[in-house]
DNA sequence: CAGCATCCGCTTTGATACTG
DNA sequence: CAGTATCAAAGCGGATGCTG
């Protein structure tokens, strides 16, 4: 893209990461770092294959990626964020924070990725109770199980699943989702078809 | 600009404001809101007049701006950001901070418009001194004089100059903004050209 | 002149096919 | 798997024209 040539912080910094795409890069590299390329394409439905790569050549020009290679057993490149690039997450999570609502106005529409919602748990979501022992939530929507686990007072999000989690939720993503950011309440979430295994109680847990 | 078409709550604002100059028109309207078609297009230098009208319909359809008329004496309209809008403030200083170690980078280069310090000023800087008597600094650089002004403990940026100003600046814009962000020390500012009027203590007065 | 609308050459994007 | 190559369509930038 064309430089705004503009001195000022928010046009330089919009010449690096504004681009189309771009930010959307940054998040799958948030979530999955570090990943490769076929990874990145997956997280990226309606992306085309030669401006993923153009925009990670970018991207890596400008210092806020790095690709290195994997370690021995297989061939092939890993993406990672560099410093400077761990240093947007407070402008995804504006961002993100902004765009939340407008998941409310048309439900469940478009691509989903299970995955994406490590995002947004992962800094919405907190343990208030993080001296007694962890839980671990396992959650089934979208194309792939992830797993909610409490740790030093945060919420890790992983995808899989795990032995003997003391909660299973299952249902659409727009109803978990407004379950766990707590903009509905557990009455509704059932209402719109959430079904629930286990211990209902370590939802108070973490919710924001 | 194409939907991503994702449920995701950080593609469904980049659905909104990550088209190309949607940012920048959003950095206009927080300095300068409300204010008239061609106080933007001055604010954005660069910019296609086809584009601004165009980015100025699609906010207004996503409730993020207004278009109000200008009170009788004159026959304009006005534009204007809707509490919506003013919620992506966040989003606005979190890519500004990002960007700013760009500006180091490249010094001065690019088009310049002295009214852009007022939203990273007025978001850094804070009076350190509350309940004393209020300060002015005066700052010429850029395009027009603008004067920074303590109250409530925050810091106002307006166009214009005072009549007796506790401080005097003047000098090229990356020396001034060194200076008053603290990035740089009043040493080097000198050094590199800063003349200074008045009471240079007022400055740690509101340095970050 | 403020506030657009239109036109045109150029660049960017999206879709698909292809390659080591 | 991890890209490269190609090309049509859309978007952008700049100029210019229109209307009150």
């Amino acid at each position: 893209m064309r430089s705004y040539d503009q001195y000022c912080a928010l046009a330089r910094a919009l010449d690096v990461v504004g681009d189309r795409w771009t930010l959307l890069i940054m998040r799958e590299l948030f979530i999955q770092q570090p990943c490769r390329y076929t990874e990145l394409r997956y997280g990226l439905p309606g992306i085309a294959t030669n401006l993923l790569v153009e925009r990670l050549r970018e991207l890596e020009e400008n210092g806020v990626i790095v690709r290195e290679d994997a370690p021995p057993p297989v061939a092939t490149t890993l993406y990672r964020l560099t410093p400077r690039g761990e240093a947007l997450r407070p402008v995804l999570e504006a961002l993100g924070q902004w765009g939340r609502p407008l998941l409310r106005a048309a439900p469940a529409d478009g691509n989903f990725r299970t995955h994406w919602l490590a995002f947004p748990l992962e800094s919405l979501l907190t343990d208030h109770a993080p001296d007694r022992d962890p839980v671990t939530i396992e959650i089934h929507t979208g194309d792939q199980p992830i797993v909610l686990q409490t740790i030093d007072g945060r919420v890790r999000v992983k995808p899989g699943t795990v032995p003997h989690p003391d909660l299973k939720l299952t249902g659409e993503p727009p109803v978990v989702l407004r379950l766990l950011t707590g903009e509905g309440d557990l009455a509704s979430a059932r209402a719109a078809g959430l079904r629930l295994e286990g211990d209902a109680k370590v939802l108070r847990r973490v919710r924001p």
